[in-house]
DNA sequence: CATAGGCATTCCAGTCACTGGAAGCTCAAC
DNA sequence: GTTGAGCTTCCAGTGACTGGAATGCCTATG
């Protein structure tokens, strides 16, 4: 297969493989004239690192659960701990924005937003706020 | 003041605050020695931004909130629209990272995570997933 | 055989908002 | 005068791509 199609059955750009080539991520082989040819076990593994990628994992997160896949003698433990630990940021992450989207929330409430200059959310970007 | 006094009181590094300079954020006087001289309006936007940048809002929309706030003649409309389409991505982000986090906790829970190899995580991930 | 197009290649630069580090200058204290 | 903290500039790196330019290859048609 070239890119063009490895592309369409992955879903990932061109562009995108191409880098995680760069990066070491996949090695790809090549054809005579210097095209890349895939392999179904390529393709596997660009689709097995989109759908880590859609679920949040790094880059060198999905080097580590590739690794982990292509050892057949893996404790699922370890990918139990990888996993574990991206949940956590992901809270963490949820539970900042929504900290933020709370107060952003009622802000907006509180601004009648019409003509007049007079703005609840400018007076408090303005306040000093201590902590 | 001198760099050091207006990171502390606003709480942003001082590489940021020269970087906020670079990007024409702000823009300091300087003592005859080239140190930057903040006065007290440059440290008050400074933490205009500070709380803007805490919010979620990009170093775009600061400049733009900055100009609102420096515009007596400004419709609170403006600032509201502003606020409430970057709201909007907040909440598209939550909503993405729920998503996520959702999909990762089900594959957590289905795993065991001892010493075997066998695991729901890497079969998941290796598994075809369209659309 | 020339050419047009669509695909492929490489390489460089830009994104966003910083952050780290090196090399050197200034200032206050001892 | 020497130390050390604080300031300066400039360059490079982060993560994960993305855009674009210049060029080469392949296929199909006139």
């Amino acid at each position: 297969m070239n890119i063009g199609e490895v592309a369409t059955k992955s879903g990932l750009p061109a562009k995108t493989i191409r880098y995680y080539e760069d990066i070491g991520l996949i090695r790809p082989d090549r054809h005579d004239n210097g095209y890349r040819l895939f392999r179904q076990p390529h393709l596997h593994k660009l689709m097995f690192v989109a759908r880590a990628r859609s679920l949040g994992f790094s880059i060198d997160d999905c080097r580590v659960l590739l690794a982990l896949y292509d050892d057949d003698s893996r404790a699922s433990a370890q990918v139990k701990a990888l996993a574990q630990d991206h949940l956590a940021q992901i809270d963490a992450k949820i539970a900042g924005l929504r900290a933020m989207r709370d107060t952003l929330a009622d802000l907006v409430d509180a601004c009648h937003g019409d003509s007049r200059p007079d703005c609840p959310i400018l007076k408090d970007l303005a306040a000093k706020h201590h902590g």
